[in-house]
DNA sequence: GACAGAGTGTTATAAAGTAACACCCATGTC
DNA sequence: GACATGGGTGTTACTTTATAACACTCTGTC
């Protein structure tokens, strides 16, 4: 993900859609729920489910136990709002919430951001490999990690 | 993974392309490191790092410090005897090794086992994808939740 | 207002992983 | 044989990540 983008616009586009989804679905986006998910949003990067703690600490005044984290980070999954990277243990903001997927990530290591393609090709791949095991699949991850574009560019 | 297999062989096996491969690249398996390898192979389901080190006191009778078993296993997976299994924090014996591929499992929900499939078609979906995208893949990851046949079969 | 159920707060604890530093021991060198 | 070297291991303490148990609060419904 660039860095020069208007990043305000997708903290932003990030919640009108989680509100409009929740509404649709009458789940309830609290404050707390719609605050820690603006947090994830904060960056691209995937975040820590202590750093937002520590967010909400810092910027909230309020001293939050994890597991208030945790729950509303739980929310915000199984909502498909967040997806959470399992190699960094750490959340991201779902790019295309809405759709059902399970979430496909190339993850730079040199800037730490992780970015979702949704990609059918890689899709059906698994699906089929799996179909030809018998395999029943529940829910995919796929996590790449390498470098991506403007790192690459950089470091040349 | 089917129950119903010597899995004595599986062990055996392991310990001797192990010893072999070592040799081959003047790697040391020491005897720890060895154990640790047995260790992990004592199932086809990933098995946490804690999980190995009571194994090792109780069986063993040495009580280790978790370190130990994390540097046994650290050496391992760099020399692609093991792989390390990021949504479950665990880890499991590699069915290849010597070739060079990251690991792609389908991780059965019910029986817990982790058969590890090298799809061509997934990796190949995998470079196109990030490719397009203008990302250098280092390592990839895929980790597939669902049931296995036997599994399947059995839950009917 | 009473009620039920979802959400949150609080305290304590478990599970997973790492840092720092000392020691051992095999190997190669003088 | 004495000696330096470097990889491997042991030990202690600690950090990070995640969950359990239980009490309280809010919100909509009757
Ligand atoms: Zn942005
Ligand atoms: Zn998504
Ligand atoms: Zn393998
Ligand atoms: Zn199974």
């Amino acid at each position: 993900m660039s860095a020069l983008h208007d990043h305000t616009h997708c903290i932003a586009d990030a919640l009108t859609r989680a509100d409009a989804l929740c509404a649709e679905r009458g789940a309830r986006l609290t404050a707390l729920r719609r605050r820690v998910l603006e947090l994830v949003w904060s960056s691209h990067r995937p975040r820590g489910a202590y750093a937002i703690l520590e967010d909400l600490s810092q910027q909230d005044g309020k001293a939050a136990a994890p597991l208030t984290v945790y729950r509303a980070l739980e929310f915000l999954v199984e909502q498909g709002l967040v997806h959470r990277i399992e190699s960094l243990n750490a959340y991201v903001g779902c790019a295309a919430p809405g759709d059902v997927h399970s979430g496909q990530f190339l993850v730079c290591e040199a800037c730490g951001d992780a970015a979702e393609i949704d990609d059918p090709g890689v899709g059906a791949a698994i699906i089929a490999a799996a179909a030809g095991r018998g395999f029943r699949v529940q829910r995919p991850t796929v996590e790449v990690r390498g470098l991506c574009k403007s790192c690459q560019e950089t470091s040349r």
